[in-house]
DNA sequence: CTTTTCTAATAGTATTACTATTAATTTTGC
DNA sequence: GCAAAATTAATAGTAATACTATTAGAAAAG
């Protein structure tokens, strides 16, 4: 497990916030506490009301930090993505053989998520389950294209970016290395829904994980 | 293409309306135009009220069919993956050599789709479009272990089986038959969403399409 | 120590997602 | 051909949602 050193902050895009919840005790609330609300009721059921109840503040308090909820949910996956950015980064770094590189960027990016300790007021594998639910809900809207240059999608295209490197550094030759990449960082979400939710269609389960998946079908792809 | 005899009607698990929509013109009408309404503003901004304006009906009216939007999306997203199942079927059924047989199925799967015209009131190639930025937030709930044991799911899984069947007759030893059907269908409508929205993370365009990418997944995953 | 900034609460609005009632129309059974 | 039953549609309503504007008090800065 890669832990966030404690003097490194993931930077979000500032246009996704009115104002900086990192920069006071009740935006670090409403990030901690949104996560538990999301987690526990999901998006669709989630009001800044019911949150302000939750956290002793007025609904109209949370209106200050974010301008609506499909923002916060952007807050949360710019840094989930920014987190991940960081642990593929590091995980992989000093790999030199590059199929290695990749079995290892596939473990970081499709396998369950553990919570990383040194950061206080973020669960990371509870934001994890809810990245697995509702992050397409980010992408999957009419205002995609305005949102995508506005940047709101940049940390998500690091982290797929990256992948695309690695697969291209096992195999220059490959010509869906995009394809592939996004369909891993996708699909692993993807698989993790499945074997929690519709089982018969997927062969994942406690001690097959995504990852397994992936692994095995880069094996195949790239025997030389 | 495959062409749907006039005498040949998708069935529809009838959990899904309140009153059936093909059992007069008014429910017809609403197929037809809440394709083109979703189409235009997206799901997030349909509503039953505007769906009523347009085709001249009471919002009360439509209530009378549907109970909520959701359960429209799910009306319309079993249709389609009954309409595909069947082209499915009947594309790859007298096809006798394995390969041949799964390149069929990714095709119809993956492929752009064009519209059918013998079925009046569903322009398919609209409702494809629909699908691809709407499906996942039918399964993407709160609800979905109980609408699943309600069967909403079943025609989705039908086609997802029907490929992992065909996937288990190129190689029965296969590990991940059923991981790889799932990312096939889902991984397909991803795909033609990122050629739409997010080019810079998908080797798919206007020439390559998630058809390719996922035939050339297989001829090599499947080379013996 | 006063001006500015920040925070929070109150109260409000427009829209959404429905439901209940009733009246009009159409269908059907005899 | 007509009365009963079923269907359809309109009106009017409600509770909740997703905000916005105003204001007053607390904290910080100059």
């Amino acid at each position: 497990m890669t832990n966030l050193p404690l003097h490194l902050q993931i930077a979000v895009n500032p246009k996704l916030y009115v104002k900086n919840p990192e920069s006071s005790a009740l935006g670090k609330n409403i990030i901690q506490e949104s996560i538990l609300l999301l987690d526990e009721i999901g998006f669709d059921a989630f009001t800044f009301k019911k949150l302000g109840e939750r956290i002793g503040s007025n609904e109209s308090s949370l209106y200050r930090y974010f301008e609506n909820k499909h923002k916060l949910l952007l807050y949360l996956s710019s840094w989930y993505w920014g987190w991940m950015d960081y642990r593929l980064m590091v995980e992989t770094m000093n790999l030199a053989d590059p199929k290695t590189k990749l079995y290892k960027a596939i473990e970081v990016l499709a396998s369950p998520v553990i919570d990383d300790q040194s950061t206080s007021h973020i669960n990371e594998s509870i934001l994890n389950r809810i990245i697995v639910l509702e992050f397409s809900k980010t992408f999957l809207t009419k205002e995609v294209d305005q949102e995508n240059r506005d940047g709101f999608f940049l940390v998500y295209k690091n982290v797929i970016n990256r992948l695309i490197q690695i697969i291209a550094a096992v195999d220059p030759n490959y010509p869906f290395a995009k394809s592939l990449a996004s369909s891993i960082v996708e699909g692993g979400l993807h698989q993790h829904f499945l074997k929690d939710h519709l089982t018969t269609i997927t062969n994942c389960d406690n001690t097959i994980s995504p990852a397994d998946f992936y692994n095995n079908l880069v094996t195949q792809l790239f025997t030389s």
